[in-house]
DNA sequence: CTCCACAGTTACTGACCGGTAACATGGACG
DNA sequence: CGTCCATGTTACCGGTCAGTAACTGTGGAG
């Protein structure tokens, strides 16, 4: 994208998002400023503040674009069939093709969790995943609401703990890492004790 | 404590660790600044800096003691018995137990992943978790070392979710809620269903 | 009693950063 | 070809905060 063109008020503000998502899932909220924002949009401070109130602003809106993608991906997933197995291997490989995203580590590694406000929204959107895993477990074992959205819980934290480990050990294929979170999320960790 | 009392060095050493572990735990490290630290320990600012290089030193500290602390309790949970079965069970109690403890938001829900070596030292944590749980998968199923060692960073991403959603939502007793995480990583979501 | 080592304080600085006011400019359109 | 407005810039302010220098007082050892 050439650094020197005048853009008009949409196209600078998909721009500006796109950089500052970039720069905040590396950085994180505080270690980064506004000022390098608009230095690697080659754009100068008052332009951000012209299409973003003030950096939490436009940190938030990161964030609910973020939210708004994961669910997409995962709910989409859930949708694709009936299997409940495949389900599952389908939520996992969701969270595994959006950990290349940038908004992953957004949302999942580098989120100020300090701040009230992105806790909550970042929260959210972890519950709003659980939620909807929960809604299978719960209608599928005879478990009450909270033991289902305790376990959809812990299914995505298992999800997002394994996607982010593959991501820095890619000592195995994406396939082969769904493959094995899946197989133990259907079968426990039971099924794979050696029966000597 | 008494606020206005004369400390030995090593003594208020230890109380500046407690106190300021407190408050990192709940605001995290760039919401915190030493004067507050420093106010809440009824202290000044530069008796902070008789005992902690910088900011960051006291942090670390404090990153590095909930770190032993948590691989104490991981460990301990593992060594207990050698029916896997109840490893698993114990591990997710001492998960469970240490969620009480300042320092798991220090480690799990506050810390700064933004800052390279915060983020190296917490990995290092979870890693060292992970691997003593590899050991034992690997040990026990056929799988390779990569395999075993996305499996236990799965099973540790689980017991996190769900020791964190137990804090903010205890809808059920902690052992309720360790009964149901260990019996989904023993057994699986497969044997939840219902066999109409 | 005296001295001194060590616990503690006040008051400062230099840097950074979020946010803004005032000014500059380029191009679309009459 | 000139006008006009949205796009963009320079230069600044006020506040916060990590870190420091220089000073104070207190209690225990000799």
């Amino acid at each position: 994208m050439d650094r020197r063109a005048r853009l008009s008020a949409p196209q600078r503000r998909e721009q500006l998002l796109a950089v500052a998502g970039d720069k905040f899932a590396t950085h994180g909220f505080h270690t980064l400023s506004m000022e390098s924002i608009a230095e690697a949009a080659g754009v100068s401070k008052p332009v951000l503040y012209q299409h973003f109130p003030s950096k939490r602003a436009l940190y938030i809106a990161l964030v609910d674009e973020a939210t708004e993608e994961l669910q997409r991906r995962v709910t989409s997933a859930l949708e694709g069939t009936t299997d409940n197995r495949a389900r599952v291997r389908g939520a996992i490989s969701a969270f595994f093709e959006f950990c290349e995203d940038p908004r992953f580590r957004l949302l999942f590694l580098t989120a100020d969790f300090a701040d009230e406000e992105i806790a909550q929204r970042v929260d959210a959107a972890k519950q709003g995943v659980a939620e909807a895993v929960a809604k299978l477990i719960a209608a599928d074992a005879g478990l009450s609401q909270a033991g289902a959205e305790l376990l959809a819980t812990g299914v995505r934290g298992l999800a997002i703990a394994g996607a982010t480990w593959w991501v820095d050990h890619p000592d195995i294929s994406a396939d082969d890492a769904v493959d094995l979170l899946a197989r133990l999320l259907w079968r426990g960790l039971g099924g794979l004790e050696r029966t000597d």
